[in-house]
RNA sequence: GGAUCCUUAGCUCAAUUGGCUAGAGCACCUCGUUUACACCGAGGGGGUUAUAGGUUCGAGUCCUAUAGGAUCCACCA
C-alpha cells in the first residue's frame, strides 16, 4: 500500500521546517558549494529596505524574483551569493522615532538630547530589524546570512569614513555655501530629489515694484530682493537693463540692478521677475551669473531674520500677511489674484514646506573633472558606462531616465542636520579644518555635528558589504571583493533610479573604478486590485505575512513573479494569490497521484529510449525537453513572468490534464518519475517549498538512499541540484503532431457529448479502421471500440477517423449545418492562405520559412476540408 | 513645460526581431462525485486590439495625429 498522502499541501505545516534545513546545509553561502574552481560568480546585493517599518508586497516581490535569480544561477553551478541588509535610512528613522516620542510618551527629541534620542532610535530599529529578517526568511529567501551587512554598523561607518576622507582628497568633497533645500522642522538640508511638490492654490500678487508692475506669490520675499531680471531683448525694458532703480518698500527704499537672462519667461506676468539671490533657486542662479550679491532674510526655523525690521521673528506666512497689508496701506499692490494654482515644495518625510536658504554644507563634486577618473568627471564617468552597454537597464527604456537625469545633475549636497547617520569625519578648530577618519591628535578639536546623506551609505553597498576597503588595499582585489565584484544584476524599483542606483555607479567607478552591476532590472510597483498605490493611510495594503498564513509562500511568490513584466506595475489581489494556491495544490496532487502508483516510486534522473515506450511517453518527453529550453532561456532574458507561464501550462494542461490520464492505463512509472523530476527542477526557483517538500518525500519513500548521515542528505536537497539540460535526441516532432491528433480526436468526441446532452455516464460505441491508442481514446472520450462498422456520426483529426453509434441520440440537420459552418470556416482560410502564396511580393520579400509555414498550412486545411466534406457526405 | 509607459474578452494580463484562425487566469453559462485533485474535471459563450490616418506582401506590434489613464523629471516669478 502506498503511504497516506494528504489532498492538499499545507504550506504552514512545512514551510519553516525547511527554511530551517535549507539555512543550516550551509548552501545559501556560496563558499559551503562544492564547485569547481572556475565556476562563475553571482552575486546580487539586497536592496536594503529601510528599518523604518516592516515589509510590504513589494518587498516580497522584489525578494521572489531576487531569490528565482539566485536558485536559478545556484543549480546552474554558479557560485551564487546573494548579500542580505538593511538600511538605516536616517532622516526616515529619525521622524518616525521622533513621532513616537510625541505621540507615546510627549518628550521632543531636543528634551532628550542627542545621545538618549540615539539611544531610543537604537532601540526602535532593533526591533523593526528583526521582524524584517523574520520575514525575509518566511519568503524563502536563500540570502547568505553569514554576510549580513547594515548601512549603519561598524564595517560600514570605516568604508564610508574612508570613502569621505578619498574624495576630499580627490578633490571631489568640497564645502560651500549654497542655496539648499531646506526643512525647517526637521532642521536640515534636503536632497534635490528629497523635495516633493504639492499643488497649492494661493494668491499672486501683483506689486508695484519701482517702475516695473510685477508678480510674485511670495512677497515677504521682497526683503531679500537685489535685482530685477528681464528677458533679454525684451523691448519693454530694453532701455532699462544694466541701470540701477530706486525701490519703496515697507522698509524703506532699497536698490535693484536690472538683468537680462534667459531664464525669464518674457509671457508669464509683466515678463519682469524680482530676484531674491537667497531664497529661490533659479534666482540664485541669475544672481551668480550677473554676480549680483545675495541677502538673506529667513533663517534656519524658517523665520524672518533680524535685518527684517519689525517683521522679525514672524514665521514667512506670518510675514506675508503683514508685509502685504503694509504694502497694500503704502499702495504698493497693484491687484491680488486668487485662485491661483502652482506647485509648492514640501519635505518628502514630513511634509513641512521647504525654504530655499543658503547654508554651508558639504558636496560633492560631479562636473568636476578629477585625475583618478581619467580627467573625467563623475558625472561623464556615470554617463559612459550606460551608454556604452557596460550597464544595461532592463528594461531598456531605462537607460534614458538614467542619463537624462544624470546629464542634468547638480552637485550633491552630503550633509544632513540632524542625528541620527554617519558622522562626518571632519574636524574643526577655528578656521582650520581636518578630514580624517580618525580623530586629530592635540585639544580644541570639535568634529562636524552633522550627518551624512544616507544614500552616501547605501551608494557603496556594492562593495562596502564585500570587504571594501580591507580588499582593496593598494588598488589591489583580494577576498569576497575579489571573489564577487562586480556584482551582476542591480534588482529595484525603477522609482529608486535616480536616488539610489545612479549614486550605486558614481561611487563605484570613483572608489574601485568598477561598475557596481552589469544588470539593472527594474521591477513595477505592487498595486491593488484596483490599480491605487498600497500605503497605510488608505488601508488598502495587503500584509504579505496575512497572505502567506493563508495561502502559503509558494502561491505568494507565484502570484508576484507570474503576470508582470519588467519596468510596469503589477495588480494583486487576494483571489489571485488564491488561484495559484490551487495550482500548488495541483502540483502537490500530480506528485500524490505518482506517489500512489507504486510503493516504491521514485524520481528519475535519466531515461533511456527503452524506457519510452508509448505514444503518450514520447509526446511528454518531447514537450517537457522543449520546455527545459524554453524556460532555461526565458529566465536568462529576465522573462520570469513567460517562463512561469510555460511551466504552468506544461504541468497543468499537459501533465496533469493529458499524460496522468494516459498514464492511468500505460502505467510507465519510469517516464512520470522523470517528468516529475524535471518538474520539481524547473519550479524550484518560482516555488522553493513545495518542491523541496516532494523532492525529498520522494527521496524519502524510496530508499535509495540507505544512508540517513546528514551529509548525504544535504546533497540531496533539491535547492543544490542541477538545472536541467534539453536533450534535443529526445524531442520527437512526430510524436507530438501524432499526439495532438489524439488530442483532438478526443475532444470532438466531448464536444460532440456536449452539444447533444449525452450523459457522461454512458460509453458509447465506436468504430474504426487501424486505430491506435483505442484505450487512451476509450477512457478519455468514454467510448467503447468494438469490430462491427457503426453508423453514426464520424469524426476526425489528421489520419484519425472514428464512427460513433450516436444516431439516435443526434440531431442530424443540426449536424450537418455544424458541418457545413465548419467547412466554409477551412474554405475561407484557405482561400487566404491561397492568395498570400500567389502574391509575388509576398513571394519575394517573407522570409523563407514563413512561406513554407503557409504553404503547409494550405495543405492541411485542404485535408481537412475533404475530410469533412465526406463526413458530410456519410451523414447523408 | 519635458519625458516615459499604458489603453487587447466583464476583470487582470500575455502575444519574443512585424508572420499559425489574437491567447491565458478569474468571473460567467451547461454538465459531472470516472479512487491524484471540487483548491477538481469536461464543454461553452464572450475581442472591429481606444479612435482616425499612414508605411508594408502582411500591423495588436512600426510612424503621425486625437482622446483617456498612470508615472517620473523640471518647476513657473
Amino acid at each position: 500500500m502506498a503511504k497516506e498522502i494528504p489532498k492538499t499541501y499545507e504550506p504552514n505545516k512545512y514551510e519553516d521546517e525547511i527554511y530551517k534545513l535549507w539555512e543550516e546545509s550551509g548552501f545559501f553561502n556560496p563558499d559551503n558549494l562544492k564547485l569547481p574552481k572556475n565556476a562563475k560568480p553571482y552575486t546580487i546585493v539586497l536592496p536594503p529596505p529601510n528599518i523604518t517599518d516592516k515589509l510590504h508586497l513589494g518587498h516580497s516581490s522584489m525578494l521572489a524574483i531576487e531569490d528565482l535569480l539566485i536558485r536559478f544561477h545556484r543549480m546552474k553551478g554558479y557560485r551564487a551569493l546573494w548579500i542580505p541588509g538593511t538600511d538605516h535610512a536616517a532622516i526616515a528613522t529619525q521622524n518616525v522615532v521622533e513621532k513616537r516620542l510625541i505621540k507615546e510618551k510627549n518628550i521632543r527629541r531636543q528634551d532628550l538630547g542627542k545621545e538618549k534620542f540615539l539611544k531610543e532610535v537604537w532601540k526602535f530599529l532593533n526591533v523593526t530589524q528583526a521582524t524584517i529578517l523574520s520575514q525575509t526568511r518566511k519568503m524563502g529567501a536563500s540570502l547568505d546570512w553569514s554576510r549580513q551587512a547594515f548601512t549603519l554598523d561598524e564595517p560600514r561607518k570605516e568604508a564610508v569614513k574612508k570613502m569621505f576622507v578619498d574624495m576630499y582628497e580627490a578633490g571631489l568633497i568640497y564645502r560651500g555655501k549654497r542655496i539648499v533645500n531646506w526643512c525647517p522642522r526637521c532642521h536640515s538640508t534636503l536632497a534635490d530629489d528629497e523635495v516633493e511638490y504639492e499643488k497649492e492654490i494661493g494668491k499672486l500678487y501683483w506689486l508695484k515694484y519701482g517702475p516695473f508692475i510685477l508678480a510674485t506669490s511670495r512677497p515677504e520675499t521682497k526683503l531679500g530682493d537685489t535685482a530685477v531680471a528681464v528677458y533679454p531683448g525684451d523691448k519693454r525694458y530694453k532701455n532699462m537693463v544694466g541701470k540701477k532703480y530706486k525701490i519703496l518698500g515697507v522698509l524703506g527704499e532699497f536698490e535693484v540692478i536690472v538683468v537680462a537672462d534667459r531664464s525669464v519667461d518674457p509671457k508669464f506676468g509683466s515678463g519682469a521677475i524680482k530676484v531674491t539671490p537667497a531664497h529661490d533657486f533659479t534666482d540664485n542662479e541669475i544672481a551668480i551669473r550677473h554676480k549680483i550679491p545675495m541677502k538673506q532674510i529667513i533663517d534656519e526655523d524658517g523665520k524672518m531674520m533680524a535685518n527684517c525690521g519689525k517683521y522679525a521673528g514672524m514665521t514667512t506666512d506670518e510675514a506675508r500677511v503683514e508685509i502685504v497689508k503694509d504694502m497694500q496701506k503704502m499702495g504698493l499692490i497693484n491687484r491680488i489674484e486668487d485662485n491661483y494654482e502652482h506647485n509648492i515644495a514640501v519635505c518628502y518625510r514630513c511634509g513641512t514646506k521647504i525654504e530655499p536658504i543658503p547654508s554651508k554644507q558639504w558636496f560633492v563634486a560631479v562636473d568636476k573633472k578629477i585625475k583618478r577618473l581619467g580627467n573625467k568627471s563623475l558625472k561623464e564617468k556615470a554617463l559612459e558606462v550606460a551608454k556604452s552597454g557596460k550597464i544595461k537597464f532592463i528594461p531598456f527604456r531605462f537607460t534614458k531616465r538614467y542619463t537624462d537625469w544624470m546629464a542634468n545633475l547638480h552637485d550633491w549636497c552630503i550633509s544632513r542636520q540632524i542625528w541620527f547617520g554617519h558622522d562626518i569625519p571632519v574636524y574643526y578648530k577655528g578656521e582650520e579644518i581636518y578630514v580624517g577618519s580618525r580623530p586629530p591628535k592635540g585639544s580644541g578639536w570639535k568634529q562636524d555635528p552633522d550627518t551624512l546623506d544616507t544614500w552616501f551609505s547605501s551608494g557603496m553597498w556594492t562593495f562596502s558589504t564585500l570587504g571594501w576597503p580591507d580588499n582593496f588595499k593598494n588598488n589591489k582585489k583580494s577576498g569576497d571583493f575579489k571573489k564577487f565584484h562586480p556584482t551582476q544584476v542591480l534588482e529595484t524599483g525603477y522609482e529608486i533610479i535616480t536616488l539610489w542606483v545612479s549614486r550605486m555607479i558614481m561611487m563605484s567607478l570613483f572608489a574601485v573604478g568598477e561598475v557596481p552591476f552589469e544588470n539593472v532590472y527594474l521591477h513595477g510597483m505592487v498595486l491593488d486590485k484596483f490599480g491605487k498605490k498600497m500605503s497605510k493611510s488608505k488601508g488598502n495594503g495587503i500584509d504579505p505575512i496575512d497572505m502567506i498564513k493563508l495561502f502559503g509562500t509558494d502561491a505568494v511568490r507565484l502570484s508576484l513573479l507570474i503576470g508582470s513584466t519588467p519596468g510596469n506595475d503589477t495588480r494583486i489581489s487576494e483571489e489571485k494569490i488564491g488561484s495559484f494556491r490551487n495550482f500548488v495544490t495541483k502540483l502537490w496532487n500530480i506528485y500524490r497521484y505518482a506517489a500512489g502508483t507504486d510503493d516504491n516510486f521514485k524520481l528519475v534522473e535519466k531515461i533511456g529510449k527503452k524506457d519510452i515506450k508509448t505514444l503518450s511517453d514520447k509526446w511528454i518527453v518531447s514537450r517537457l525537453n522543449i520546455l527545459i529550453k524554453e524556460v532555461t532561456q526565458e529566465l536568462n532574458d529576465y522573462k520570469f513572468s513567460l517562463a512561469g507561464e510555460k511551466l504552468q501550462n506544461f504541468t497543468w494542461n499537459e501533465l496533469a490534464d493529458w499524460y496522468v490520464e494516459s498514464n492511468k492505463i500505460e502505467k510507465n512509472k519510469n517516464v512520470l518519475g522523470y517528468i516529475l523530476r524535471n518538474v520539481l527542477l524547473l519550479w524550484h526557483p518560482f516555488m522553493p517549498f513545495v518542491t523541496e517538500k516532494i523532492w525529498s518525500d520522494t527521496n524519502a519513500t524510496n530508499g535509495h538512499t540507505n544512508d540517513t548521515n546528514k551529509d548525504t542528505n544535504k546533497k540531496k536537497m533539491l535547492m543544490v541540484e542541477k538545472w536541467p539540460v534539453a536533450d534535443k535526441k529526445l524531442v520527437d516532432k512526430k510524436a507530438e503532431k501524432e499526439f495532438q491528433n489524439l488530442q483532438e480526436i478526443i475532444t470532438k468526441v466531448r464536444n460532440l457529448r456536449s452539444n447533444y446532452h449525452i450523459e457522461p455516464g454512458k460509453i458509447i460505441t465506436a468504430y474504426g479502421k487501424n486505430i491506435k491508442n483505442t484505450e487512451i481514446i476509450g477512457r478519455l472520450a468514454r467510448v467503447k471500440f468494438d469490430g462491427q462498422s457503426a453508423k453514426g456520426i464520424a469524426v476526425s483529426a489528421g489520419k484519425i477517423k472514428i464512427s460513433l453509434d450516436i444516431s439516435g441520440m443526434v440531431d442530424m440537420e443540426k449536424e450537418k449545418v455544424r458541418l457545413k459552418k465548419e467547412i466554409q470556416n477551412l474554405e475561407t482560410l484557405a482561400i487566404k492562405t491561397e492568395g498570400l502564396l500567389k502574391n509575388k511580393k509576398f513571394l519575394e520579400s517573407a522570409p523563407k520559412v514563413i512561406v513554407a509555414q503557409n504553404k503547409v498550412k494550405l495543405v492541411e486545411y485542404e485535408n481537412r476540408i475533404k475530410i469533412q466534406r465526406e463526413l458530410l457526405k456519410n451523414l447523408g
